[in-house]
DNA sequence: GAGTGGTCTAGACCACGCA
DNA sequence: GCGTGGTCTAGACCACTCT
């Protein structure tokens, strides 16, 4: 799995402890790092270097540098994280809010297909979040995320969650998620579907399977969203 | 549209001249580029601007850089062109790659609708090929491909059509495809799908709506496929 | 005007690929 | 051993933001 290069470039050393520093939580959501002189020197490397780590850091959207201002840590806002991570628009590309339903969470044991793929140990406790999301008043979208409870102490004691729980893990968690494996399938919806979406069994349904990984490349979270696609598309721009 | 930024990095400037070069089909697919230091020589800036440039176009993934060897144009080879834009898979995420079925091609007015997606006028005329994709010798996939006709001239005329068009374009037009805008959805399949695909219908299908950017930021190609959905998934990671 | 990030330069040395 | 890209440095100047 890990290559051993042999080499090790010092920007990737310098890389290596910001990113350990960002995920210590030295510095907080939204706060402004140091000034790239005053790193660079701090860790006695050169402004070119300090600034080739700032600005991969940037490009992985952990980093926020605004000219004249700062370098600041990215905050998974509202809009951005939503935006980012939640692909559903309507045709023809207009990105859209979801406003929140019904909601349940609970802490159990974990089971077999969650053990595979969170990389979880026989024995392991899981968070189960089951909710309801809504667009134009309408239940739209059924999701059942699966969290590792050991990374999420207390989050079943939470009154109420976020719409975009990718902040909560931020703030409250220390858990940064920088990207996430999506499969999409489309699937017939079932009795409980027809319940919860108020559509007939049968109606193909858009179903997406997310594992998110955390900046320290950890799985934490796994999500099955089931969603109606009558007006509703998954919107996505490869490059 | 066009912001006027008033100014304008050099690194910009150069970073449009050699995309132009590209584009103009100074140098072939799989071919090397100067070095750092001749370009830079040559456009008159430093050896430190050229690698902004080329560093940047690697990311676009225009170019290839290979320590110890050169800079190369990047080929839209079978491989590669396949697992950028193709994003089909089995469930759990391995790769596959799909066989060519039956094909028709033909040119014809374009339609209000295609005239919209591809930014064409009333009148231009398109090029339409209808395919079906095999997965394990069954169809599996069925595509509705539509290309500007004036962008192609005599692709009606070709023999056959590789699995991977997008080669087809490079080599063969100079069309570089650097991005694709997609909106996936689920359709229950008609009559016709059950006649191709040998699905009853009704069966829940993944659509696809891809339209490919160009290098020159056109639109080139709208396609819509019709995927069997029970052993092949969308796959995506993102960032 | 002071401080920040953004651009640009010139030059040195390192790692890699190949003959 | 030569040529290529990859890393690293030191320093200058530009553009933007805020006071």
């Amino acid at each position: 799995m890990s290559d051993t290069p042999g080499y090790r470039p010092l920007y990737r050393q310098v890389y290596d402890i910001i990113v350990r520093k960002v995920a210590q939580g030295v510095w907080r959501p939204g706060e402004a790092l140091p000034s790239e002189q005053a790193l660079a020197r701090e860790l006695g490397v050169s402004q070119g270097t300090m600034r080739k780590v700032l600005d991969a850091l940037t490009a992985e959207k952990l980093l926020e540098r605004r000219q004249g201002k700062g370098t600041f840590i990215a905050e998974n806002t509202q809009e951005r994280a939503l935006f980012r991570f939640f692909r559903m628009a309507r045709p023809g590309g207009e990105r859209l809010t979801p406003q929140r339903g019904e909601e349940t969470v609970k802490v159990r044991a974990s089971r077999a297909a969650e053990q595979a793929k969170l990389d979880l140990m026989r024995g392991d406790r899981v968070v189960e979040i089951v909710r309801t999301r809504l667009i134009d008043e309408r239940p739209a979208i059924r999701e059942i995320i699966v969290l590792p409870a050991a990374l999420f102490p207390g989050i079943e004691k939470r009154a109420s969650l976020p719409n975009t729980l990718y902040s909560l893990y931020q703030t409250e968690y220390s858990i940064n998620i920088v990207s996430a494996r999506e499969e999409l399938s489309a699937v017939a919806a079932t009795a409980e579907d027809q319940a919860v979406l108020g559509v007939p069994v049968g109606t193909p349904l858009l179903l997406t399977d997310r594992v998110a990984i955390s900046l320290q490349e950890r799985k934490v979270e796994w999500r099955v969203s089931r969603a109606r696609s009558d007006e509703l598309v998954y919107a996505v721009t490869l490059n």
